[in-house]
DNA sequence: AAGTGGTCTAGACCACAAC
DNA sequence: TTGTGGTCTAGACCACTTT
C-alpha cells in the first residue's frame, strides 16, 4: 500500500507495488496493466507520479507502453544485458551511435572444407551467406560477413537485414542463446579493407570472429566475421 | 531556437537545442549548464518540459544532475575500440555504469592439469591468483577470478588490484595485446554463485571466461573467468 | 465516440549543497 | 540564506488505437 506519511517518494512506492504484482504474477506476461487515470483513482495520486513510476518500470524493461492501447506487462527475456555482448549494432547504441547497414550480398553458398572448419561446422555443409557494410552517417566502420546455419536461415528470408542480424535472433525468434564465442585480434588493415573502410595504411582495425550457439544445437547458428575501425571516439551524435 | 508552432515536441526541440551546444562545445566538459529555472526563462517553457529534455539527455549520457548543486556536461566516455572488450570497467563505463573491486584473494598457486588446462597454459605451472567482487552501488554484481602468467605477475604485485587489471595492462605497462578470446554463456545461478551475488535462484548469470595474450607469448597472459548478474540495464543511471 | 498514452502548463513544497 | 534539483498536484489539450 502507499504511504503518503512516508520518507520514500510516492512514484517510488507505486514503482515497487507495480513491480512486486509484476514479479508475483498478478498481471501475466503481455497483459494489460490499469490504465494511468485508473491507477490514480486506485493509489490517490496525481498522473506524473503514476508515469514517473511507469516510465521508471519501462526503462527497466519490465514494462511496454503503446500509444493509444495501454501499458503492457513485457514479455521476460532471458538475456537483458546480454544484448552487448552479441550484437554491435547494441554495442554502438549503448555509445549514442546509430549505425544502419547495406546489404552487399546474400546468398546461399557451399562449404569448403577451409570454411567449414572456421565456421565449426560438423556435418552441414551449405549455409546463408550475408556480407553488409556498416556506417555511421555515412562513414563506413565495419565490414561483416554473416554465416547462417540452415537451420536459422529461412528466419532471415523475408527479414530486412539492415537490420542487426543479432537483435533479429534475440527479439524476433524463440530461439535462446546458449554460448558465445569471440576472438578480436587488433592490427593494421590490408589493402581491400582499407578501400572498403577508406581509411590509411597505419589505421588500426580490429578483426573479430563471433560463433553464436542456440538452444541444444552443436553446430554454430550464426557466424561472424567483421573488420571495423578502431578509432571510433569522435563518432557520438 | 524553440517553435511552439511545431509539431515536434517543444522537449524534444529543447533536447536537440542543448545536445548541439554541447556538441558544439558550447559547455566544456564538466561544465555546468544553467539552472532548470534559467532554462525555463530562456525557452519560455514549464518546468516539466525542461526536465523532461534535461533527463533525456542524462539518460543518453550527456549530462550528469547533483542534487543541490546543478547539471553538469558529462564528462566523454571511452570509445567502442578495443578496451570495451577487454575490460568489464570499461564495458560498464560506456552504460554509465560505475564499479568498484574488492579484492578478496592474492596469491600465488601451483596449477594442477585441469586448470592448466583451462588457463591454456603449455609449460607453465604457476601463476598469480587475484579473486575479487564487483560492486555497483554497494550491489555486488561480478565475481571475479583472475589468473595472470609469471611473466607479466611482478608488474601487478604493487598496483591497486581494486582497479581494472585489464586497464592497467592496456595503460601502465608496455605490452600489447594480440588476442582476445571470451566465451561467454547464460545460465542459472549456483548456491555459491547466489550467495556472493545476493540474487534469487531464478536469476540469470552469465558466465564469462576470456583469455588475454599479449606480444609474441604463446601461453594467455591473462585469463579471466567471471560470473556477473544478467540484468544490469537496471542499474543504469 | 471512447479510452489510452503523449505533451504541456502553473504552481507548490521539500531536500541537498554551497556560501 | 540562497540556489539547485526532487517530488507532487490539478488541470488541459493532443495523437493514436479500438469499438
Amino acid at each position: 500500500m502507499i504511504d503518503k506519511m512516508s520518507d520514500i517518494p510516492l512514484y517510488v512506492q507505486l514503482k515497487q507495488e507495480l513491480k512486486d504484482k509484476i514479479l508475483a504474477g498478478h498481471w501475466k506476461e503481455e497483459e494489460k496493466i490499469p490504465s494511468e487515470f485508473d491507477l490514480m483513482k486506485t493509489y490517490k495520486v496525481s498522473r506524473a507520479t503514476v508515469r514517473a513510476a511507469i516510465d521508471s518500470l519501462v526503462l527497466e524493461g519490465f514494462l511496454v507502453k503503446k500509444h493509444g492501447t495501454g501499458t503492457f506487462v513485457r514479455k521476460m527475456r532471458p538475456s537483458i544485458g546480454f544484448e552487448p555482448l552479441i550484437s554491435l549494432s547494441y554495442a554502438l547504441e549503448t555509445l549514442n551511435i546509430l549505425s544502419k547497414n547495406v546489404v552487399l550480398q546474400k546468398k546461399r553458398i557451399d562449404l569448403g572444407e577451409k570454411l567449414k572448419r572456421k565456421l565449426r561446422y560438423k556435418e552441414t555443409t551449405e549455409c546463408l551467406y550475408v556480407s553488409r557494410l556498416r556506417y555511421v552517417d555515412d562513414i563506413p566502420i565495419a565490414v561483416e560477413d554473416s554465416y547462417l546455419h540452415p537451420q536459422i536461415a529461412p528466419i532471415f528470408d523475408e527479414k530486412d537485414l539492415s537490420k542487426s542480424i543479432a537483435k533479429i535472433l534475440i527479439n524476433e525468434t524463440d530461439l535462446s542463446i546458449s554460448k558465445v564465442e569471440q576472438v578480436v585480434v587488433p592490427r593494421l588493415a590490408q589493402d581491400n579493407e582499407r578501400r572498403l573502410l577508406m581509411i590509411h595504411r597505419e589505421t588500426q582495425i580490429l578483426y573479430m570472429q563471433r560463433w553464436i550457439y542456440v538452444q541444444n544445437q552443436t553446430e554454430p547458428a550464426y557466424y561472424l566475421e567483421l573488420i571495423m575501425r578502431n578509432d571510433l571516439s569522435t563518432l557520438r551524435r
